[in-house]
RNA sequence: GCGCCCGUAGCUCAAUUGGAUAGAGCAGUGGACUUCGAAUCCGAAGGUUGCAGGUUCGAGUCCUGCCGGGCGCGCCA
């Protein structure tokens, strides 16, 4: 309703500029409208005249009145007219427009009633978008920093598909390579320790308690005799063995964080299929494969990384970027629109060759979006808990989750955008006071659960609406915040930024808890009742939508 | 040395992607429970946006140079 409303007004902006100045009809003209962030500057607003007014050798305070003369004539006679008060210019020469209060009221309508009229979008007209997140190495447990990539990845999803997008959530398990010898020799270690027998770690081995852990499961599942026949490939079968447990855990973490992939992509299904080499025979047949120093190296700077890499070492093993070549071109052979990576900040190196590689692939432009995640630092009592995944001295995803809840925790990941680096106070987010942002949403929540069934208990025979009667300030306050939704969805999907959502929640729950304070909902005044009871029914609508686009419940009690 | 991210109120962060008087939450401070949930609300206070230039109607935002912090720069993954 609100997207019709704007490209008519654009519309008439446009035919009004051309009326006023018809020098310019030659001319792109790229009007845009925006939520002033004051609302004492419009509903909406347009810097049109800012734009122009170079053109026109005219400053922006004439240009604007000018156009607005017209305009203002224009929208009288249009349809428009219900839905536009009126249109003013304001100081240095911006356009605002004040919408109707019947305008608003019919939103208010929607919202309290058929909610997915108004809630709805199909921008993504069913794309297939892949989005590969978390992807950690089988080698331990998921830190705090993947519980941060794992809530944005499936946020993104959920607001993506939200929009009309059909998402794939994928995540690409690198089973084999150096890490994953490692992890086998630790184990085997450990296995032969618990044996009794001499065993040392080896130098890159992991050193942390879950290592004894798997390598006491292995103990209890194949004893001796049976190991000593298959001598030769123990290393192997301990390795699979370990890495199956691993992400065994890796899968509950990520459930308990409400994260399901669609897709778990194994490399060495790739390898088994020779996918890689195959990859690696098209690049050669392209002319951007060479042999160098007995390795083979890939020519990424033709497309823009600062070096070529290698592809193959003179080992004859793979590099990573190998591997990952082949399971790009797979995304490509299965057709998606896009297809976003998460990562960590410590990757983005490797963004420059990776987007080469793909282009090299015959990728179109803009196909691969990667996304770098910063980094969260676990505070406990005001200070950062330091950590090392190879000593295995860190908190876990897991450990989290358990101590303050998915909610919490999910919220908690979603608060900063992605490029800044989120502090996760663990002291705040185990408080159950307002300070703590999701409680003060939910609370929300829970406080119009308890007016609605309350009323319901009730149930006194309540009069048509009269939304006039809705005309205090916190009650337009909450409307028009209400009606910002749609927009704040928009741009969230539109810049991968789930984080915006947050702070919306959060500035409607204030909205909500201010209403509540000085209004009472149920009263003798049964007319009253009936419009502010829909009134906080929409607010119901949306704060539960958005809590569940973030993947965050939304309790009636708390 | 090169590349990326960051520097905004005491603290943690916003600022509609170049817009109007730079805003929120904590902390601190002064108030509000005989009421549909006080896990709440209402005040006042808090700023030379790291520094110096530049671009234009307009800069926290873009460009250049410094200062400070984080990360990356392998035939590791």
């Amino acid at each position: 309703m609100l997207k019709k409303l704007k490209k008519d007004l654009i519309v008439s902006i446009n035919k009004s500029i051309l009326s006023s100045f018809p020098s310019l009809k030659d001319r792109p003209l790229r009007v845009h409208l925006d939520i002033p962030k004051d609302r004492n500057n419009g509903h909406l607003s347009t810097n049109a005249a800012f734009q122009i007014s170079s053109l026109v050798e005219e400053s922006p305070l004439k240009t604007a009145e000018l156009i607005c003369e017209s305009l203002s004539a224009r929208l009288k006679k249009s349809k428009l007219q219900n839905r536009i008060m009126k249109v003013e210019v304001r100081k240095p020469g911006f356009i605002n427009f004040f919408y109707t209060r019947n305008f608003l009221y019919r939103l208010l309508r929607v919202i309290a009633d058929s909610p997915n009229k108004f809630i709805s979008s199909n921008s993504g007209k069913g794309m297939k978008v892949q989005i590969e997140f978390v992807s950690a190495n089988p080698t331990g447990l998921l830190s705090i920093a993947h519980g941060r990539q794992a809530a944005v990845g499936d946020a993104i999803a959920g607001i993506l598909n939200f929009h009309g997008y059909k998402v794939t959530r994928e995540y690409f398990i690198n089973d084999e390579g150096n890490q994953i010898d490692a992890l086998g020799k630790s184990v085997m270690a450990r296995y032969l320790e618990l044996q009794g027998k001499e065993a040392s770690l080896p130098e890159d081995g992991y050193e942390g308690a879950y290592i004894i852990d798997i390598a006491r499961k292995f103990t209890n599942k194949f004893n001796k005799n049976s190991l000593d026949k298959k001598k030769l490939n123990t290393l192997k079968i301990v390795s699979m063995f370990s890495v199956k447990r691993i992400m065994d855990e890796i899968k509950e973490d990520l459930e308990a964080l409400g994260v399901h992939m669609d897709v778990w992509f194994s490399q060495k299904k790739l390898s088994r299929a020779d996918k890689i080499g195959q990859v690696i025979k098209e690049l050669k047949k392209k002319g951007l494969i060479y042999k160098k120093d007995n390795a083979l190296w890939f020519k990424s700077t033709r497309f823009g990384d600062d070096k070529d890499r290698v592809i193959r070492k003179s080992s004859g093993e793979y590099t990573y970027l190998a591997p990952d070549i082949a399971y790009h071109k797979n995304k490509l052979e299965r057709k998606f629109g896009k297809v976003i990576n998460i990562w960590g900040p410590d990757h983005h190196g490797y963004i420059a060759r990776l987007q080469a590689a793909v282009s090299a692939l015959g990728a179109p432009e803009g196909f691969l979006e990667i996304l770098i995640i910063q980094l969260a630092t676990l505070y406990k009592n005001g200070r950062p808990v330091s950590m090392s995944t190879r000593k295995g001295q860190y908190i876990t995803l897991k450990e989290l989750t358990q101590e303050v809840g998915k909610d919490v925790a999910r919220f908690f990941f979603l608060m900063r955008k992605r490029s800044s680096h989120l502090d996760f106070d663990l002291e705040l987010a185990k408080k159950r006071s307002m300070d703590n942002p999701v409680y003060y949403i939910q609370y929300a929540y829970a406080r119009i659960s308890g007016i609605i069934e309350l009323e319901k208990k009730e149930a006194k025979k309540l009069p048509r609406c009269k939304y006039a009667l809705l005309d205090k300030p916190e009650e337009l306050n909450l409307i028009m915040t209400l009606i910002e939704f749609p927009a704040v969805l928009e741009s969230s999907a539109a810049s991968f930024e789930p984080y915006y959502l947050t702070v919306y929640l959060r500035q409607l729950a204030d909205a909500f808890h201010s209403f509540y304070q000085k209004n009472r909902v149920l009263s003798d005044d049964l007319a009253m009742t009936a419009v502010r009871l829909k009134l906080i029914k929409a607010v119901r609508n949306v704060l539960h939508k958005g809590l569940n686009l973030l993947g965050v419940s939304s309790p009636v009690k708390m």
